[in-house]
DNA sequence: CTGTTAGCGCATTCAG
DNA sequence: CTGAATGCGCTAACAG
């Protein structure tokens, strides 16, 4: 009915309403900067006219071009698969509204090679400034961008060479938190289940946390290595570091089987006070209580709390947590409805902080590297609870 | 350590590197556009020396300018925290990616508001198309877009008075799958729950589909009002709709207070196979099989499957699927892990194909508005099997 | 208050 | 094969 078949009509430009408006492109200019107090009221009017008549909307290439700076910001994020990077994204989202930024958002698909690529392709579109969720950068990849180039800051991760300011979780208190929730319900057996550490420091750092709180208690877990063989001290609870490499489904089931081995070995229906609630089942379990070790994973984020759920819920059946208890960093949508317990992570914040942190950069503030480092929320649900 | 604190050294334009490399800008522009066998091999390697030297990188917005296409394009998005999105995104990234696009990401984050803003700020930065999963938008939105001015695709949904290519899920044949499936595993009391269906096609087709196969079989479902009192026909199944206004938490309320009412009315136990797989649980489900009406849900998207899941836990505790079976169009990373069967959506290739069209449509090629209908494919899970 | 003059960084005729 | 000139759409000094 009312459509406008017509063939591109060549958009307005600047030149077309001034000749519209019958003045000057300066004048124009002015008043599309809002520059309002120089323009007399009958020109303004003019103009405002024109502009309408012509559907006339600046266009903001020339506009950066010519002053230097186009309002632009790269977001670049590691994985969008994980709700953790969508949830910062809001956050940005309303900060460089907020700002009058508008984000350019790459996906690196984790894919290292995606990253280089998109870095460079923002530094061409000359955007003013980069938010970081690394994956696997570098200092050099960045050089260009953090160093003498562009200003950044990083958003949960560090990058090894590289002076910016980040933004994340605070995540030795993170881990020391789930670690202190697991031991006070009385869990002996403790397994912190984490990607490989590569260069993503809030994994090292989760990690680290995790074991120097279970030394704490008696139990001390071993070295970094894949295969977590890292037994417990004296009679206190044991700590181990699993490391799941999601990328590689051999390795994921070479680590997975080493835990099956633990979970039996803890003793059958040993574990926490399960999701399971109608009562001829629970007290099934209750009988065992106390019963072998008590059992719990810890997964460091998301991605890794799903593949474990998954795996146990395939191994043990729907019932999987009447025998062994899970704790994530980070609370996807299903945790609620699966009942396990999370720590929640600032995400909101963290994308808004870090938008605000670039704004001040951009802006020419000249300060040290500052980091910005946002408390998690414990959210105890069946999985953990007595 | 090798870090480069040095002031911004304001970034190598083309005419650096050609006073670099002693010659012209043009040979320069000639090297960036690849036309090499216009170049003395001689003059090409200083020109590439030059280039190295002072990390020289072309800037985009400038040819953009100049020669009037800047690789640009829009990708406005409902709702980034629905899975779909995301799936979709990541087909369109591929695309793009192979076909030296670059996608504008926006997330409208279901306001109405800010999606008219995204598409009036893509427009100003000259995007060269727009790919749009619409929220809410109207013809009039779109008409500097679609009509004489930028190419557009739709995903997912129409918008109404537009006429634009469009590539989405097979809605109808999804919508009948699911419900034969149901139809066929016995289920006698089918619930259809979806959100207000608004502008939003798809939930419209997927509604009527539903209606349309359910009414065949004996079973009439009514109105499309929001308390979807339709009761079923002659002695067939009975099929009724369910809107979900998940904006709403009052209305959510109302709605899921008439769903347990129905469910309670079914008869307990009466339901699916469930996921519990213990046996003496097991047994005790199958005991009570054939008493009652096998009532089942069907939910219209992922959202929506999770909102129920998340009440019926609450409401019947973790065994809630001994009770009721769930079906969703959608398949998100929980839905294996809680058991519910699926009809998963060709997402990538949805996202791929709307950027293929676009490109076409970039490219010139002028064709009648297209619809790319896609197959949906079932993933049955205990939920709903036998 | 308002218009004229220069470019921003690059691609393109069009002559060498 | 190569380079000088022109202008994309817009802003920023400078004059009126």
């Amino acid at each position: 009915m009312s459509t406008t078949p017509l063939a591109a009509p060549r958009r307005a430009t600047i030149t077309d309403v001034a000749r519209e408006a019958g003045t000057g492109k300066t004048s124009i200019s002015r008043y599309l900067n809002g520059e309002m107090s120089v323009l007399s009221p009958e020109l303004r009017a003019r103009i405002e006219a024109a502009i309408e008549r012509l559907n006339y909307q600046p266009n903001q290439m020339a506009r950066g071009l010519k002053r230097g700076r186009n309002r632009l910001i790269g977001m670049l994020l590691a994985d969008l698969t994980n709700p953790y990077s969508v949830e910062v994204l809001q956050g940005v989202e309303a900060a460089c509204h907020a700002l009058g930024l508008m984000p350019l958002i790459c996906h690196a698909a984790n894919e290292v090679e995606m990253e280089r690529r998109y870095l460079q392709l923002l530094t061409t579109y000359r955007v003013e400034g980069v938010i970081v969720n690394a994956l696997g950068v570098r200092e050099e990849t960045l050089r260009p961008v953090g160093g003498g180039g562009i200003p950044a800051v990083l958003v949960d991760r560090l990058v090894d060479g590289l002076v910016a300011d980040m933004v994340g979780l605070d995540n030795r208190a993170a881990a020391e938190l789930g670690t202190r929730h697991l031991l006070d319900n009385g869990f002996d057996d403790i397994w912190f289940v984490v990607q490989p550490f590569e260069q993503v420091s809030s994994r090292q750092l989760r990690e680290a946390a995790f074991r120097e709180v279970m030394s704490g208690v008696g139990g001390a877990s071993g070295a970094h290595g894949p295969s977590g063989k890292d037994e417990g001290g004296k009679g206190g609870a044991r700590g181990h570091t699993l490391v799941l490499n999601l990328a590689e489904p051999a390795a994921v089931e070479r680590a997975l089987a080493e835990l099956d081995r633990a979970i039996d070995a803890a003793g059958d229906l040993g574990g926490a006070a399960a999701s399971v609630t109608d009562n001829a089942t629970r007290s099934a379990i209750d009988r065992t209580g106390g019963k072998g070790r008590r059992i719990a994973l810890f997964a460091a984020n998301a991605p890794v709390a799903l593949c474990l759920a998954l795996h146990l819920k395939a191994r043990y059946g729907a019932d999987w947590q009447a025998r062994v208890a899970l704790l994530s960093i980070d609370d996807p949508e299903w945790a609620e409805l699966t009942g396990i317990t999370a720590i929640r992570q600032p995400t909101y914040e963290i994308g808004y902080r870090a938008v605000e942190f670039l704004h001040e950069r951009i802006e020419g503030i000249q300060t040290t590297a500052r980091d910005c480092l946002l408390p998690g929320e414990l959210i105890v649900r069946a999985s953990t609870s007595r």
